[in-house]
DNA sequence: ACCCTGTGACTGAGCGCATAGTCACTGTGC
DNA sequence: GCACAGTGACTATGCGCTCAGTCACAGGGT
């Protein structure tokens, strides 16, 4: 999840810190529990990260990454048949978001406490999800596959579906990530889908 | 919104909060945002709330009232035909998050910050919408009418269209909250309906 | 084998500041 | 003169962040 580039320390005071600001919430959270959360006094914070608002862009831009990497996986984009396509997309969104709950949690709900700069980098992430959703749902509609009736409502009530997720999901429970990702994707096919 | 029983000053100071709450989240607003966004000196909250976590159950509380309110409208609970019901259900929901989203948003994303008790309360009402969805739909299905996949599932990704849709909702755009009301309430009937 | 010097992760103590909540008081309507 | 909404000044607390200093270790000169 965090990448390669990062030393085991700063990885741990990542864990940490979703950890606390997903419990807890960005403001909610102190620099001590980050710390301590990884076995380490309140200083050693500062020695790998500027600042507590870094390490939420940090968390926040890598986990944003990491999702996108899987709904633009050419395994999935590159589905010639557009029913099966979408559903491929959703269901690997859907799936990532389940696993990732924790961290998925943090990549929606604590945006507003980012800078500005910061914001727009992550907005900027995000508007390429609604591109490959887009992409997938005008396809199916020109072949005339798909009933869709208003792409930029669907697209978004599709997206919806995967966000709001975060808020509920628990591992080990029912469903796993990707029984949720299945169902989510047949949903989807549902919507584009106009009644008998 | 607020009801009958409260004076002049303190819908004043919920009004302020709720703006407050939703714009910066509950931590990061202080007692004095409230306070001044109501045209009172930092002390006034006290007269009227013993603290400020009480000013947020109050919002939560009378918000989620509001909103059962609506969905467990006779009108719209009444209505014997499964896919009307289902639709009109929906669609009420979903109007009342999109007309009422600032409200809205604090009922949906600050319930963390409430007490044990509190946040209890809140949740007991909020099963009581999962009833009201899960009956339509088990209506619908035990007619025959719908062929859904899994109840709780599809209820789930009913009610996460239109908590979503405070993240993003803003009065004024392209949308009136009864239009996306309508358009959702057709999404979650497709939902209930098999492919071609 | 020995010290010397430099380096960088990490710490304990604490600074400056902002916060939630308090309290003695004031003004006003009855 | 009483009740009470509202105030200004205050306290105690906890916050993000800093900083001088410690420690383990690496490399090189003797």
């Amino acid at each position: 999840m965090w990448g390669d580039d990062l030393g085991e320390v700063p990885r741990t005071l990542l864990d940490s810190a979703v950890r606390c600001f997903a419990e807890r919430g960005f403001h909610a959270t102190t620099t001590r529990d980050v710390s301590a959360g990884a076995g380490l006094s309140p200083a050693a914070l500062y020695v790998h990260f500027p600042s507590k608002e870094a390490v939420l862009y940090e968390i926040t831009r890598r986990g944003h990454e990491s999702a996108l990497a899987v709904v633009r996986d050419p395994a999935v984009t590159d589905i010639p048949e557009a029913a099966t396509r979408l559903r491929a997309i959703v269901a690997a969104f859907v799936a990532w978001h389940a696993r990732h709950h924790v961290v998925a949690r943090v990549c929606q709900y604590e945006l507003a406490s980012l800078t500005a700069e910061h914001h727009e980098d992550i907005r900027r992430l995000r508007r390429r999800f609604n591109t490959v959703f887009r992409d997938a749902v005008v396809t199916g509609t020109a072949q005339g596959v798909f009933a869709t009736g208003d792409v930029d409502r669907v697209v978004r009530a599709m997206l919806s579906l995967g966000i709001d997720l975060v808020r509920w999901y628990r591992l080990g429970g029912a469903d796993s990530p990707e029984d949720l990702g299945a169902f989510y994707g047949e949903l989807a096919v549902r919507m584009v889908t106009a009644g008998a």
